[in-house]
Parts: structure tokens; C-alpha cells; sequence
DNA sequence: TAGATTGTTAATCGATTAACAATC
DNA sequence: TAGATTGTTAATCGATTAACAATC
């Protein structure tokens, strides 16, 4: 597959795209256009076809694109196919949340395995997916090929954890603390999931709305 | 406050630019410059400068920031200095750990109460946010000023609370559910955690990881 | 065929980086 | 004061949008 430098931008827009292409194809749509897709988007049809165009091309002239094909590579283009297996460390309400709502599979990843530090869980397993104790996680680590490590331990435990991970091979590690584990010098892939940041952002927005209606507010009381 | 047209990428900064204030403050840092602050968020000392000035002069020529004054410069930004009150919509797994895990407080919100539809906890109230029936959630925002509703619920359950909640005057939406809820002619403000987009984003790093390691492997073969 | 729509090249727009006078 | 570092203007870089020949 075509895959030269992708900037980041167009590589946040795929999953999006993958979303899209879900429920078009689950309303039984079997062919878009960019023009009609990027309508569903807000996105541009030019932007749309630049997307793709990264990876190859996917459409036909006069025609469009087919829903289920174009679905199928972007979901490979995201590795869905490769059958990456995770394992989650920390099964407190995050991690448990995690195993009972997020279905893993659906986005092609494999849940292995969980690791905690409660021995009332430990060895029991929670929909199909058995609870480690910690204690075992080297050993695990050093028999069995894990491409992502979720993590969802107390911040306390975050850092220690990390080093244990990445000193056992781990590269690439779905991030559920609010820590920013992204050091420089590391080359370990890290996705952070930063609740707080995304509320922020949420609260900048909300604050700018309520500053927009004061002035408006203002602007009309000033002018009766 | 000055606040004309601000990008996102720079809105989206400013919660790490918080995170990374408070870390430095808590370690006892009191003053940097635009340049150290660079080199611990990987960014250059000019884009941080500039994503300052669009809200002001927090600096001092030949000396920097003072940590704190910028730290508390920011979250009045972000809104956090406004006392906005939150509601949860949705007492699952997810609901749960926010309640359980995730300080709202901290960030300058305040979540006064949940609704869901399990009488096993109606009533009840828990980490002292009292859990109300979905009933209620009707008369309670006709009483209450509300600024977020922070969306848990299922997906079935996902499009008629949210019009429920922006008939009855919600303008804005903290969204976990996997549903795209922004509508192009809708005006809530939805800010949406996708765990989805950020898993799927990572399996891309990590599936782009993989084949450069290959392609390398490949070379070394050949060449050897 | 004629109409539609792609993939791609060129033009525009916006964001990041560099440079520097102002000044603490 | 001299050195350091800001805030801001100018230059560069990259991403988005527009245009269009290719073609289904």
C-alpha cells in the first residue's frame, strides 16, 4: 500500500471516515461521491479525494466511490486487519469500563488479557478476558507478542508501569492517565486519551459562546 | 479579555499548556521562558510565544513567564474561573468512572447531579452527587442553569436524550458516546471522546511502525 | 455518447517558524 | 548596564481548496 508521509490531520479524519462508511453501509447506501460524502462530513470533496489519494485510488470516474470496498481499505490502511493484539493494565473503573463497553474486536484489536493488583479479581476473567496479577505481566510480556498496552492504572502507578512496559518491548501504548507520557527521547508509540483536555477544550468554547451573547446582549441594550 | 478568531490547533494546546504549568508549579518551579517551556512540550519557543499573544501579554522581556500567574492566566481562558455546572446523563460503566475517577472539580466544574433509568440507584447518591431519576431530567433543567450535559448514555439511548437535552436548553455536549452528534445546522457545542478514533489512530502508527521495520528488514536481507 | 466524477496539478489560504526591535 | 527574552512583524512552510484533463 502506498503510505508516503501522511500528515496527521488526514490520518485523524480516517477513522472518521471509517464511521461514516459504517453506517452508510448499514443504511444499505452502496455507492458516495466526495461531494455527497464531504456534505456528510462538512469536509470539502477536494479534501476528501486528497485524503485518499494518500493511499491509493479507490474510486472510478463518473461513478464514485462503492461504500463496502472503500470501507474495507480504509480499514486496512488503519491495521484493522492485522490482528494486533492488546492487553490492558490496571482493571480499576477506567480498565473495567473499558473490557465491559469498548469492544475491542469491532476496531480489530485483540483484548488478551487483563493485569491488576486486587487479589479479588485476580485470576477470574470478565467477558472471556482473564485478570492477571501484575506480578505476572514480565513473564507474560516475554512469552507472548502484544503490539498495544492500555493503560489504565492510578497515576501513581503510571511512570513505573510505563518502564516496565517499555523495557519489556512495548511500543506503542493507548494512554488512559492523565499523565503526558510522550517523552522526546523515547521512540515508544503513545495515544493519549486526556479526558481533562478535551472538557477544557469543551469549557474554552462554552465560555467563548456565553462572551459572544454578553456583547450581544450589550451591543442591544446599549442601542434601545 | 482579548479573544478574536482563535485557531483550534491553538485552543487545543492550551489544556497541555495548563498541565504542563501546574506540574512545573507543583515542582517548584517559578519562572520559564518560552524557550525551556519549547523543549519540554516539543514545541518551538515562537509557536508558543505566538499562541500566547492571541490572548494577551502574560510575559516580561528578559525574563520570562511566572509559572503560576500564566498557569491562572490560562484556565480563566479555558473558562475554568467560571463556575460551570455539569450534569451526567447516563450512570454505566462510563458514567460511573467518571464520577468514581474523574475530579470535575479540578477543572473548574461543578457536576451537581446524574440521571438514569436504574431504579437500583435512583435515589442514591454517589461521591456526593446524587443520582436522579431520567424522569426528572426534564423539570430539573427547566429549574436549574445547566452548561454541560456529559453524554453516557447508551447508543440506542444517544439521539433522543440529546434532543431532549437541546430542546430544554442545552447548548452544551461532553459526548462518550460513539455517535457522530454534531449536525451541520444544529448550534450545541459537542465535544466528542471517540475511543474509537484514538485506537484506530494508534493501530495506524502502530501498522505504519511495522512496515518501515520490514522494509528495513527486507534491505538488510538483500544486501547481506 | 453525454454527464458525472475521479485523481492530480496549481492556487490559495492559514499556521508555523524565523527574525528583530523593544524593553525588562 | 549588558544579557535575556518578550511580543510582533515578516518569511516560510504545509494544508486546504479550486480547477481541470482523464475517463468511466
Amino acid at each position: 500500500m502506498k503510505r508516503g508521509k501522511v500528515s496527521n490531520n488526514v490520518i485523524r479524519r480516517l477513522p472518521r471516515y471509517l464511521r461514516k462508511l459504517d453506517s452508510l453501509a448499514a443504511a444499505g447506501v452502496s455507492r458516495i461521491s466526495s461531494f455527497e460524502l464531504g456534505q456528510q462530513l462538512g469536509l470539502t470533496p477536494s479534501q476528501i479525494r486528497q485524503d485518499f489519494s494518500c493511499f491509493g485510488e479507490f474510486g472510478q470516474q463518473g461513478y464514485g466511490y462503492n461504500v463496502t470496498a472503500l470501507r474495507d481499505q480504509i480499514a486496512s490502511i488503519l491495521g484493522m486487519d492485522r490482528g494486533f493484539s492488546a492487553i490492558l493494565i490496571g482493571v480499576g473503573n477506567i480498565g473495567h469500563a473499558l473490557m465491559d463497553n469498548f469492544c475491542f474486536s469491532d476496531w480489530g484489536v485483540h483484548l488478551a488479557c487483563a493485569f491488576d493488583i486486587k487479589p479479588a479479581i485476580i485470576g477470574t476473567s470478565f467477558k472471556g478476558v482473564p485478570i492477571h496479577s501484575m506480578d505476572d505481566l514480565v513473564p507474560y510480556l516475554r512469552e507472548n507478542p502484544v503490539d498495544i498496552a492500555v493503560l489504565a492504572v492510578p497515576k501513581e502507578a503510571a511512570i513505573p508501569v510505563t518502564e516496565t512496559l517499555t523495557a519489556n518491548g512495548i511500543e506503542a501504548i493507548w494512554n488512559f492517565t492523565n499523565l503526558e507520557l510522550t517523552e522526546p527521547n523515547s521512540s515508544t508509540i503513545v495515544e493519549n486519551v486526556h479526558f481533562s483536555d478535551s472538557l477544557l477544550s469543551l469549557s474554552y468554547f462554552v465560555a467563548e459562546r456565553k462572551d459572544e451573547n454578553a456583547a450581544k446582549a450589550a451591543k442591544a441594550g446599549k442601542q434601545s
